[in-house]
DNA sequence: GTGTACATGTAAAGTGTTACATGATTTC
DNA sequence: GAAATCATGTAACACTTTACATGTACAC
């Protein structure tokens, strides 16, 4: 269905009214936070660019501060209907992506240090995500997809975080304590930490 | 770290000497697949830029079949220390983009048949990426990272279907026989089927 | 014979992020 | 006095996808 940014706009300009900077921080945290994403780059303009085809309207708010006035945008029965045509298409394929996981993977060539550190910002990181989501949980109101959303959001990160604490002794052990002792089961790594070590010359490869 | 393509073919071939194509049939499907994606038109040129930086080898093998020539990339020693470097930096944070998710938000704009046959077909994905991560579970070789990021992988997945099995008849209930009767608690929308509907003119707007 | 898998690569188009520019007000 | 919040917007850059171009071999 082409989720982009001028769909999420749309979207949540269907529930309300509301400036670039609100749409901004509408999902950057809060409950949709975790599965969309749009920075203030790709939010303006696409906003600018629905107002010229008539998707929004604007009402400007100058408080005579100084300060750049907000600018209220509303979706209009046209942007309703383009939002209506993309909901109903079929949803593309979910995208994640996890330099965390692609980390872990590869393991054996961090720091045990380090990852240690690494895995337990990871978390940490989750259960601040989960804690936002339930204190949002509360302010919201009372609604079928907002409520399915958010019981997703927190069955899962649940799920993610018991994984996380269950496996941790298990995978920073193992790599603790001898840090190339024994077998080093992928490749032929030259040592793990320490970033500058092998950078020797351009070519020096044997096999 | 920015994980890029470019660490991401860096990655693999620490594990194993391999062509652009095998890169990409390794993430299009397989183990990795959920939480890495890369296509042809990043991955030839990310090697091919990386093979000037000497952090990779080349091995043209011709079969003189005709076809093209296949190009096996090997990593180099300079290779192996950029990915130390970059394996040994902080994770940026996930990216989960969910266009499912994103219209389960806006379940009342759907029309109800045409939500069921989403929902469905969203758990029947979920499913084949879990039955496609169990075969290859014992397809690869055994080694901590790998099964780590499979667990993972097989209890996150495990999860949602679980989830989406469960609320699946009072998601599709509570809309599928009335498309509209009582309450529509988001905005004040016109209607919730067939695409063409309210688009009379260019600003009939109430408000 | 039709489709799929193998196999490489380029160019254009699209989409989004980051950094910048500006500036007042409020909180620590 | 420093930092964060409010508030808008642009421009350069990065990255990726999509479509195209090319062609064999094998399975059904």
């Amino acid at each position: 269905m082409t989720m982009n940014v001028r769909t999420l706009c749309l979207g949540i300009l269907s529930l309300r009214e509301a400036t670039g900077y609100e749409i901004r921080k509408m999902v950057e945290k809060g409950a949709f936070s975790h599965f969309i994403d749009a920075s203030y780059g790709s939010i303006y303009p696409a906003l600018a660019r629905m107002l010229k085809e008539g998707l929004v309207r604007v009402r400007t708010e100058d408080d005579g501060s100084g300060r750049p006035p907000r600018k209220v945008y509303t979706i209009t029965g046209k942007g309703r209907a383009e939002l209506q045509r993309a909901l109903n298409t079929d949803p593309a394929p979910d995208k994640f992506k996890s330099e965390f996981l692609f980390q872990m993977l590869f393991l054996e060539r961090i720091d045990p240090a380090h990852l240690a550190v690494i895995y337990d910002a990871y978390i940490e990181e989750q259960e601040a995500e989960l804690h936002a989501l339930e204190e949002d949980a509360g302010a919201l109101p009372e609604h079928p997809g907002t409520r399915f959303v958010q019981d997703y959001g927190r069955v899962m990160l649940g799920t993610a975080i018991a994984f996380l604490k269950e496996r941790r002794v298990e995978m920073l052990e193992a790599f603790a304590e001898h840090g190339g002792t024994g077998e080093r089961p992928i490749g032929d790594g030259e040592g793990c930490c320490s970033g500058a070590m092998g950078v020797s010359g351009e070519e020096e490869d044997r096999a």
